[in-house]
Formats: C-alpha cells, sequence, structure tokens
DNA sequence: ACCCAAATCAGTAATGATTACTATTTTATT
DNA sequence: AATAAAATAGTAATCATTACTGATTTGGGT
C-alpha cells in the first residue's frame, strides 16, 4: 500500500502539516506551492483514494464543504457555529465503538461531531441566541 | 415557535413518521402524498428552518446527500458501509458532551456517526474487503 | 536500459443537490 | 375588510464535486 505519485504524496503532506481540518480547495492551493501545474481533479480523485483506504478521514460538519483529517485516531470534533472551528479533542478510549460493537456492529472509523459554542466565542460574548 | 404554515406542519409530520433518517427529496415526495402542489424549495427551506431552531437535526453521512432526524436526542448513527442503512442506537448518558464542556466546549447538538458493516450484511458476507 | 500495459495526470466539461429569486398567495393584526 | 409581513410555487442560478479525454508517468519483465 504505497503512494506512487509525487502528488498523492504531497498532498497526504500537505493534509498532514496542519492540524485543521481543510477542505480540497485548501489542499489545493496548498500543493500547489510545491506542484503548480497539479490539477484540482487531482486533488478530489487522492484524497477520495485515500479516504477509501483509510488512511485518512473525510469529515462532513454540514457547511457544504467536505473537511479532511489526517488525524485516523478516534477523536472529537468541536465545531463553533459561532467561528466555524473545528476544533480536536483526544479520547482516552472510544466507548461508542464498543457500544456499537456489543450491538452486533462492526465498527471501522467514528466521525464524533459535537456543534456548539468554543471556549473563545463564548468569552467574547460572540454567542448568538444561545445560553 | 409555533409552526404556521401547513406545508411546514407536513414536513415535520413526515420527518417524524419514519424512523429512517430521509434525505429531503425522500420528504418531498412523502409531503406531496398530502400537498401535491408542495415545492421542493419550500421543503428545502423548512427543513433549514427546523434544523436552525433545533427542532430537527441534520445530519450528513458522507454520501453527498443532507439526512434528516426528528430525533434530537444525542444517539449513535450506526451507517453501514455496505447497504447504507442508519441504524440509531441509543445512548444512556452523553459522555463526550460531558466530556466537551469540561474542556471549555458549551455543546448544543451531537452528531455521532460510526462507520462500519451491520449485523445483517455481516450475516449474509456482504462485507467488502472487511475482517 | 528499453518496451509495454496499467495507472495517473492536467485540463475541461458535465452533474446534480442545494440555494436564490420573483411574483403570488396566505397569515396575523388592527 | 385593509394592511403589512411572512410563506409559497415555480423556476433559474450556484458551485462543490465528479466524469471524461487524451497525454504522461510508472514499474515489472525481458
Amino acid at each position: 500500500m504505497k503512494n506512487y505519485s509525487r502528488q498523492r504524496e504531497a498532498i497526504l503532506q500537505a493534509l498532514r502539516s496542519t492540524d485543521t481540518h481543510p477542505t480540497a480547495n485548501w489542499i489545493y492551493n496548498k500543493v500547489r506551492e510545491q506542484i503548480p501545474s497539479i490539477s484540482l481533479g487531482t486533488v478530489y480523485r487522492n484524497l477520495s483514494a485515500l479516504a477509501a483506504t483509510g488512511e485518512i478521514l473525510a469529515i462532513d460538519v454540514g457547511d457544504g464543504f467536505e473537511h479532511y483529517d489526517g488525524d485516523i485516531s478516534p477523536h472529537l470534533h468541536l465545531s463553533c457555529r459561532c467561528c466555524g472551528n473545528i476544533e480536536d479533542l483526544v479520547l482516552e478510549s472510544d466507548a461508542f465503538s464498543q457500544l456499537a460493537s456489543e450491538h452486533g456492529f462492526s465498527p471501522e472509523t467514528s466521525i464524533y461531531v459535537i456543534y456548539g459554542i468554543c471556549k473563545k466565542c463564548k468569552k467574547q460574548n460572540l454567542n448568538i441566541g444561545g445560553n
């Protein structure tokens, strides 16, 4: 399961170079610094391929863009409805996957998204209509 | 926070009449049995409005369609990569939201999706490349 | 090193779920 | 009933993503 093409390597590196959860277009622009001739289609195709093999994670937070995550360990995504930032929170153990297993489901990947207001926005009282 | 229009009521009822996680188009066809003249745009607009107020849940499993859920209690969505079905699993307590709280994040909604193979597909050995 | 078949590429066109728009109808209030 | 605000049906536009095509690159066998 080696990554053959220079383009795929660059895409994977670009994704792993950040702790944000970039979109295909962000990665496209990032990789273009290194390979100016790369095509957006190539980025999409490789991201899909990498997600299919489980090397990366495709995570959808409902903003109309597919986001990608180089960290495939089960963790929480805290999505702020105010600033749009997605924060990671490491899990000691994935109790939910274990629960799913006990109910006959065979888990492969988990995507946990909690929507709300992040600490920073809360502090600035930027929360809209919230508690 | 009353639901004024007949269309919005019908949309909400259609969504609550099923334990599946339908798409906007499914709901559109369902409501058309009752209100044949309803517009797809109306369905989208009301689903967005209902999701914004938290009366329903918009859940994205990465198949290119937005899915909606009338059950807003925190629960697991077990998404089978084989048959595409989304199964619910009730949670006794939402430990993950509590964990997020402890880290300064103010949770409002949680969407937990576990991808894998469901019991039925597993039994039929329909799992592709799986364990 | 060279050849060849398979895989991947860049570039562009097509797709299709969702959103925006507009003129009309419905609703709530006085 | 009159008025203003909100919601509707129908249609057109948007735009992230996918499909397609001919050119290029890759890796294994000789």
